[in-house]
DNA sequence: ATGAAAGCGCTAACAG
DNA sequence: CTGTTAGCGCTTTCAT
């Protein structure tokens, strides 16, 4: 590795040697006094604490991890930085692990399995002691690390039947049709499906849609999808051209919320009032949903809950509970149907 | 630390010993053969990867950082993971980064000081080499430790005086002003400002409306603020509000494009037709903004350019080219107007 | 081009 | 309750 005049420049970093030679003590017990409190007595302790305090000391984790083994570090992978439902995940997902004294990363994969392979091999290389995807498409590489690193895993969002380890998710196929039965229910026949970003949850999704509308005898014509990123603006070009190419169409379900919101923009735009002339649904139930007019009926997925319920089955594993949550375990948190406003008055 | 019967289960981790071992090899042939390539023979090299690959070997960075003295890795902490502007602010980042041989790693502070200090602690700890923070505001404790730590550092997003070493954005107020000077320039007397998560770089930008109105000899009364996170539904009842309060309204310049959003379903639900009878302005330019129906009227900041500039800042310093890079530096990158739509016909 | 020795800063295991 | 002894896995010097 290159040269760092950088931190050449810094001063020495005061570690445990320097606090016992301070004290006249070992570093096992500066060590102790700050990690395992209760093993050291109350004025040594005072005494170590006191003096890291004025001297300034921190930690060197990758040498503490480096002898103990583990890091107390979790890596969570999400496909994209500006979806709120990855936000949501994560929210979940903190509390628990910082109440067990876990510090939760995040990494970045762009929906990308060869970046996602790229970040847990980094991850792994420094040690951390869990994981958290999304998803259930890994590299045949991704896997083979993953096992040989022994690290604890769990898979969100989507149904999973061989999991690497655990997954909690749920069902997006089955909330897809219920959403299109939903729909049928309400009488329309000429239903479309809307799809950005292709990846294998909007496809289940989509297959959800599919198997609503054959049950029903409907036609699957008005599909459009594209694999470019989902986005309202997005929304509004696919709806455009759905409404042009299929003008009978009288409802239209997208596969999240933001298409959907482009949806509304777009009927206004043509002069389209929603849900009267046309109807439309979303999926995941983000908070915007409720800040739409009229307000966007959608699919609302658990994902709060499933990255606490991801955040204990972790805890659990890395306790070492192993009987409570046996391998392979998928955990289905299931979803429900926020009708009315976009698609019913 | 408890102990961990899940990674107890693990096989024993290939290491450089265990390739050397295999060829006969020290260490150190092994480790330059991995890392300095153009200090062993061809031969070597050769034998060295094929091993590697055959044992399945995966270095511990843990291990490496610890005997260099540097990682490789930088993190970055945005405030808020649901908002595009951060997700933006990290494209730019990544790729300069990456190209360096830099791994890009993400925190998530909440909008919180606290929780940015015990993320960078935690960081630090882990023997992280640059920092990238979003804006000026840091606890003292968090100042010293990065002032220690000699870890390089560059803030971004807003101007700042005395950066802690090297910053880049742009002068939110002056971007603030503009906005609220084109509207006034379009005729409207009475402009209101909606403000949510009242952050640094909100006030700023409330800052910029203030000195635009008080120059102009215009009221300053039609404000409204919270504390409250910002979202489209925040911005639909914070508009709702204003209308209420304040009915002469003409034009309304919101804090950012999630709040404008939230107030153009608002006009629509109570029929108001934008911008004829009220004029509307968001911030920063998402490219939501061209998905609404009308396009919405906002200040375009430049946040993958800030990423890619702060990248290069950061490597510059990194390399030890310090001349270059003079501590104190500020970068202003600008902004610019997006207007029409929503703003004027 | 390769090796030997030393150590990064910390923790584990066992003593006393 | 505190100390001793040994590393964790890798990267430095400095030799050869």
């Amino acid at each position: 590795m290159p040269s760092q005049p950088h931190k050449a420049s810094r001063l020495k970093r005061v570690t445990l040697a320097d606090i016992a030679a301070r004290l006249g003590v070992t570093k096992v017990t500066v060590s102790r006094a700050l990690n395992q409190p209760e093993k050291v007595s109350a004025a040594m302790r005072e005494r170590v604490t006191e003096c890291a305090r004025e001297l300034g000391y921190m930690p060197n984790r990758q040498a503490g991890s480096l002898a103990s083994g583990h890091s107390r570090l979790i890596a969570l992978l999400i496909p994209s930085l500006s979806n709120a439902v990855f936000s949501e995940l994560h929210r979940g997902l903190e509390a628990p692990l910082a109440a067990a004294g876990y510090q939760l990363l995040i990494g970045h994969t762009g929906y990308s399995m060869q970046e996602e392979e790229r970040l847990i091999e980094t991850w792994l290389s420094f040690g951390i002691d869990g994981l958290v995807l999304c998803g259930s498409r890994h590299s045949p590489r991704t896997r083979e690390m993953i096992a040989r690193s022994g690290c604890a895993v769990v898979e969100c969002m989507e149904k999973r039947e061989t999991p690497l380890d655990m997954a909690v998710g749920l069902d997006q196929h089955a909330a897809g049709r219920a959403m299109t039965e939903a729909m049928i229910a309400l009488g329309h026949r000429h239903i479309g499906f809307l799809g950005a970003r292709m990846d294998r949850r909007v496809e289940q999704r989509l297959g959800g849609w599919r198997a609503a509308m054959e049950a029903a005898g409907l036609s699957q014509q008005a599909l459009l999808t594209t694999d470019a990123p989902s986005s309202v603006r997005m929304g509004g070009e696919l709806l455009d051209e759905m409404l042009t190419r299929w003008p009978e169409t009288q409802a239209v379900f997208c596969c999240n919320d933001d298409l959907a919101a482009g949806g509304l923009f777009e009927c206004q735009r043509r002069g389209l009032s929603v849900p009267d002339q046309l109807a439309l649904a979303g999926f995941n139930g983000l908070e915007m949903t409720r800040g739409t007019w009229p307000p966007l009926a959608s699919v609302v997925t658990p994902r709060r809950e499933i990255g606490e319920r991801a955040a204990a089955l972790l805890l659990a594993r890395l306790s070492g509970d192993l009987d409570a949550t046996p391998h392979g375990l998928w955990e289905d948190l299931g979803f429900s149907l926020q009708t009315g406003g976009s698609l019913s008055s």
